[in-house]
DNA sequence: CTAATACCTCTAGTGACTAGAGGTTCAAGG
DNA sequence: CCTTGAACCTCTAGTCACTAGAGGTATTAG
């Protein structure tokens, strides 16, 4: 059993988000000492390490939320988590390829200045404040 | 002269966001009929114009704050354009980096369950609790 | 036993809006 | 000129996923 600051440091999840995933029932809560201070034991670890790498994956907390209730019930079948992780991947694809277009718009504005002249002919702010410049939708 | 609706209209704009945008001091006020309504002229087409491209681009509020305070002195040189195009370019480039990474993931992590199986032997959820399964940083 | 550190709860703030309540003004049709 | 309904007004609170800070208590190392 350990407190909630060596949890921190072993999933490398801050305090304060670790007490807030508790607040929003991410994670269940913990067992108290009789000062009322979390103690956890290597389940969170597991838990919270689920959580964080879903994060980084991209999840939302609401699809975290269903991913961990599936892993609660083996018994279920698993189309359902692969569902979701269809999605994120959708999502993931979807917001490279308007970013990718971003890119080559500012690539485009800022090559249009050398930053040497005066804002008046600025090709930068021209760009920017006429969308008719660009050549892709945005 | 023209009302926030229509101003809304012309620039594909929302009401309450350009209220918002008065608000945070975005947008300049503006002058007001005999019963407090709002009214515009051709030049908030413009800066509205303006903002919602570079927001399109994904400038943060506070980039364009400064672009449009540039735009404001138009005898100042437009180094300080061109810096804050090229931070929000390598803004942008960071994001996809991390996204094409976090999509290598998801393909693997998709491609390891056809979604028929049971949950306890679901690679998919295999895959998000352990990040040992992943092949790139993230 | 003391002092430093870590913990507790609670509230409020972040960015960029969005939604809704409750009330007022405008413009078009009769 | 009057009515009606749409559009306008302000203000507050909610979104997401935390983060910061105040003010107070528990634990632990020396």
């Amino acid at each position: 059993m350990f407190s909630i600051g060596a949890l921190s440091k072993q999933t490398g999840v801050k305090v304060p988000t670790i007490r807030y995933y508790e607040q929003i029932g991410l994670i269940d809560p913990t067992d108290r000492t009789e000062g009322n201070q979390r103690r956890y034991s290597d389940e969170a670890i597991q838990r919270l390490g689920f959580i964080k790498h879903a994060r980084e994956l991209g999840f939302s907390i609401e699809a975290i939320t269903a991913l961990i209730k599936l892993n609660g019930h083996p018994d279920r079948d698993c189309a359902e988590a692969t569902r979701i992780v269809r999605e994120q991947l959708s999502d993931v694809r979807a917001r490279i390829a308007s970013l990718v277009r971003l890119e080559s718009e500012l690539v485009r504005i800022s090559q249009g200045c050398d930053g040497a002249g005066v804002v008046d002919d600025c090709y930068v702010l021209a760009s920017l404040a006429d969308h008719a410049h660009c050549e892709t939708h945005h």
